[in-house]
DNA sequence: ACTATATATCGTAATATTACAATATATATT
DNA sequence: AATATATATTGTAATATTACGATATATAGT
């Protein structure tokens, strides 16, 4: 046990919720932001700004990474992380049709 | 360690991680698929749907209930979970928030 | 080649999650 | 009241996550 039965499941479903748990958290979701409003980011600058330690800033953009969301290029000494514009099209497609397949009605219990 | 430093991130940062891993598994997403295509749905119809076990499946939904996700009423022996708008709204709003502030430029790495 | 700087990886401790059997609880029916 | 049915809770084993110190790796400048 304590291993996510995601045989049980259809791949949608399984790729939904491997991209949100990738988001899940509130250090990646910073991170996220962070990249959102600058565009790029070095990796470095993340590990200032967000108050915690080089290896785990490291270890939640190499998750991030992982599933596709976001892309790192070697810059010098320094790794440049920014958005993957495909895995976000799909974030929003997939999380858009979700959300957006609620109609409130009023046979509500 | 292994626990989430909540106390460097802002609220609403911790609480748009907080909506999210509450979605960000298989079969919580499938109990919220079939939810929103019956708009109520009978707890006892999931178990027999989804391949999972009676504990398991309540556990599923005391976790969607305990961010205030779905909601569940008493309907005799057993019991009717529908979706709670205000929480659909709100993620609707944030998760649409942080999405859509990604604009897609050249400059990238 | 050596040194400094930036990032990744390894190892590990603390904690959380997932799944389920067993059991408790709560309502409906007889 | 006793029984049946539906759901919740408890306890627990297996696994995953989170965080960080220590260390490895990789590039830039001297």
């Amino acid at each position: 046990m304590g291993l996510t039965k995601t045989e049980m499941f259809t791949s949608e479903q399984n790729q939904l919720a491997q991209l949100l748990k990738a988001m899940a958290h509130p250090a990646r979701i910073a991170i996220l932001q962070r990249i959102l409003v600058s565009n790029t980011c070095i990796c470095g600058d993340l590990v200032e700004e967000l108050g915690l330690a080089q290896a785990t800033i490291s270890q939640h953009l190499r998750e991030l990474k992982s599933v596709g969301i976001i892309q790192g290029t070697i810059e010098g000494v320094s790794v440049c992380y920014c958005i993957n514009p495909e895995t976000w099209k799909l974030l929003e497609t997939q999380i858009g049709a979700f959300l957006g397949s609620y109609k409130l009605e009023a046979s509500c219990c």
